[in-house]
DNA sequence: TTGAAACTGTAGCCAAGGCTACATACTGTG
DNA sequence: CACAGTATGTAGCCTTGGCTACAGTTTCAA
């Protein structure tokens, strides 16, 4: 969304949300946007990593859309600098995509492991994970991280 | 998005997301699609029960949004009857808007309290929680239950 | 080597969820 | 009781993330 247009002089009027107690839905709101870009860059990781390529057609599989949907996606990679892909030629992770896919990938197995920690079954740990692990914070992942690690 | 349009004969050329291992993808952005939705619904009832009124304006500082953007999601609240306002005369729930504002505060509290059982914040707590309870299945949340029961 | 099949890409549409700008209704004081 | 100020509502625009339809490339097997 308002990806930063660097344009606010003007005027400005309603300014939402300012930090009432309840301005906390802002932030998950927002968290929310780069969720996508996340499962995408992690499934390129992976799908690199095992088997070589990531073509856009195997990546809409995975995820769930039509190509011309994953197709665009890519380009708002490439437009975020954390891909690059040439017509016809299969997608790759710039510097930037493979490290935020690491830590994607990391918070991903945190909180998976900690689902299961907590009794969750395995098949809706794995499947909420997925859903779940774009809103957990960095202060929770490391709540997370400790709870594993002191009761293992 | 496309909620069920019960028209599916014609022609449907790429059929997405055969059950593959990975279509886990698709049912979290599905889900994702209520939250606002049951974020409303929750807020909606807590200013009717904690004040007597839910108005429009008070909804958007809330939620963290300008008051054309709440008013909106009112209506679609209304469309999908979950919701009544007339205009100018505030906002009330239907049945099924109580009830599922119920299961939603019901939920946001497990989820809560799970975080804070594992050791987050309680400031992170509450804040995550905002984010995550939208994602939590029901299996999940029965074994946050569990959880908490025999420990706690 | 040549074509059919599969993959890739483009165009154009839609709904959700934001916003700003403007218009209208309400309400409470003076 | 009038009117200023606030709350509501409407219009119109934007981006994201979906989709279908169609067009252009590659590739692989006859």
């Amino acid at each position: 969304m308002p990806e930063s247009h660097a344009d606010d002089p003007p005027k400005r009027a309603e300014m939402p949300a300012e930090p009432t107690q309840a301005s906390r839905f802002g932030k998950a709101r927002t968290a929310q946007s780069g969720a996508l870009m996340e499962d995408y860059v992690e499934l390129i990781s992976d799908l690199i990593g095992s088997g070589g390529e990531a073509r856009p057609t195997d990546i809409a599989r995975r995820i769930g859309v039509t190509h011309p949907t994953a197709i665009k996606t890519i380009a708002r990679l490439k437009r975020e600098g954390l891909a690059i892909a040439k017509p016809y030629r299969g997608v790759f992770l710039t510097e930037a995509g493979e490290t935020l896919a690491e830590r994607v990938r990391a918070r991903h197995r945190v909180v998976v492991d900690l689902l299961l920690a907590v009794g969750v079954p395995a098949e809706a740990a794995e499947q909420d994970a997925e859903g779940l692990e774009h809103h957990v914070s960095d202060a929770t992942l490391a709540a997370f991280g400790r709870f594993l690690r002191e009761r293992g």
